[in-house]
RNA sequence: GUGGUCGUAGCUCAGCUGGUAGAGCACCGGGUUGUGGUCCCGGGUGUCGCGGGUUCAAGUCCCGUCGAUCACCCCA
């Protein structure tokens, strides 16, 4: 029976899990950052300390915890990797080397109504660079272009993402005189979703003249792929400092990308993101051929997430939503693994008594690397050979002839077990991708 | 969490105004004491999501529930 919002996968779509996992996993380390498991739980007053209020946050409770018993109840599943990052920054930060560079791919939970590509449980890959006191702007470059090193690796639509700068929308409203950015902020973000005219209303409704709103739509609908878009804000004739700085900020950023990543940044501002801790570059990235699915992968700049006491950290972290882009991908077909199964060869069976020269056989194959079982039974060839078929296996071992045979091509070979070797790109299940 | 749509075999679906379920593909067995995919023959493999109600009778109507999905909210 499935649960609401908690996905489990066939063999072969977990193996296109891992081979995303995997991914992620070596090019995080490619870049330089070190590995982190944190705890599933945190105490709920530090999930709901950066004003998350409204995040749906599972607790935990021991079954046998009668009412008054609150012990528990102040233990919640974390519903992000920054958070609990945070926190353990500050816990730790006598015994880290800052800048510290760290990745952390775990489940997250959030109580929210499940949709496609949105799940109650689900894996997130995340990294984040914390410094301390100051954290240089180069990082809020280098982060989106580790993402796309990871997301060009895979089989997957071309991506786009788009960045902007919590500081461009927080200095140009103020810089207008809005008494609510952060609503205003809310309702632009919106955009995409509801229209101008949408958006014009909800803004009304936050007390925001039509002259302002005006204003606030036009700086909504600048996108640009370079830094132009600076010239086009300083038309709108909106001035500000915090507006200023954060068009410097976002400018470095998106001219950083292009040296490295012509193509794949774009200054879009319009986007806004959620989670109200981000203080600077926000980042959101879209896989074209299903923008209406959302965003695969965002993060941000915060600069007041793990402070304590004169202690500042301030950070800066992205996070693919893997469960989010298998869920979009697998669903459609879009996404599919070479075989179900991690099997390479198929030894096959003449007989039982024969199971031990097949073994043998399997243990030589094994010593190399190659992935190998045996035949469940000695049934016919014909039967053996679509146990493998069934699961994607290529090649079956004959031990009687001492052949390997390719059940794709038919080609059968001599071959022995202690140097017979696979095609490089048959020895692991490799994934395929298929959009329009 | 709020509201809408949907839920029949492994998959895609048919089943009219209620009369105890069907097709294609897939799958299984045989033709072929032994190397599959073609072909031929044979097989329906099902708690019609689940629970209750109305009725002589429910896949079909009503209520609830679970699941999927969409919108809101929020977001990976």
């Amino acid at each position: 029976m499935a649960i609401s919002g908690f996905p489990e996968w066939l063999p072969a779509q977990r193996i296109v899990e891992q081979a995303v996992i995997d991914r992620a996993r070596r090019v995080f380390e490619l870049y330089g950052f070190t590995s982190l498991e944190t705890r599933a739980v945190e105490p709920l007053e530090t999930l709901l300390a950066k004003g998350e209020t409204s995040k749906e946050v599972y607790l935990l409770r021991r079954l046998q915890a009668d009412e008054k018993d609150t012990s528990d109840s102040t233990l919640g599943l974390h519903f992000d990797l920054t958070v609990p990052f945070a926190r353990y920054v500050l816990e730790n930060s006598g015994k880290l080397q800052f800048p510290f560079r760290r990745y952390q791919i775990q489940k997250c939970w959030r109580g929210e109504r499940p949709q496609e590509g949105r799940y109650r449980e689900f894996y997130q890959a995340d990294i984040d660079i914390v410094d301390r006191d100051t954290l240089p702007a180069h990082y809020e470059a280098e982060l989106p272009l580790i993402i796309a090193d990871v997301l060009r690796g895979l089989p997957l639509p071309p991506i786009r993402m788009q960045i902007n700068n919590r500081k461009v929308l927080k200095g140009f409203y103020q810089g207008l005189g809005i008494v609510d950015p952060e609503a205003a902020i809310r309702a632009v973000d919106k955009v995409d979703k509801i229209g101008p005219a949408g958006v014009a209303a909800e803004l009304a409704q936050v007390g925001v003249a039509d002259a302002q709103a005006k204003l606030c739509l036009a700086l909504a609908e600048i996108s640009t792929p370079d830094s132009s878009f600076v010239d086009e804000v300083r038309k709108l004739g909106v001035s500000d400092p915090l507006l200023d700085e954060g068009l410097a900020e976002l400018a470095t950023v998106i001219d950083a990308a292009n040296e490295h990543a012509p193509g794949l940044c774009f200054a879009e501002l319009k986007i806004a993101r959620g989670l109200d801790y981000y203080t600077g570059t926000v980042y959101e990235t879209i896989m074209q051929g299903y923008e209406r699915a959302g965003s695969v992968c965002s993060g941000g700049r915060y600069d007041n997430l793990a402070t304590s006491g004169n202690d500042r950290f301030p950070g800066v972290g992205i996070s693919l939503g893997i469960t989010r882009l298998l869920g979009i991908l697998l669903g459609r077909d879009a996404l599919t693994a070479s075989r179900s199964v991690p099997t390479c060869v198929l030894v096959a069976l003449a007989d039982e008594p024969s199971r031990g020269a097949a073994n043998r056989i399997a243990g030589a194959l094994r010593a190399r690397g190659i992935p190998t079982e045996v035949s469940p039974t000695a049934a016919k060839y014909g039967k053996q050979i679509r146990y493998a078929e069934r699961r994607g296996i290529p090649f079956v071992w004959f031990p009687d002839s001492s052949e390997v045979k390719d059940i794709r091509s038919g080609e059968q070979i001599a071959a022995a077990p202690d140097a017979w070797t696979p095609p490089d790109g048959d020895l692991y299940p490799t994934i395929s991708g298929s959009f329009g």
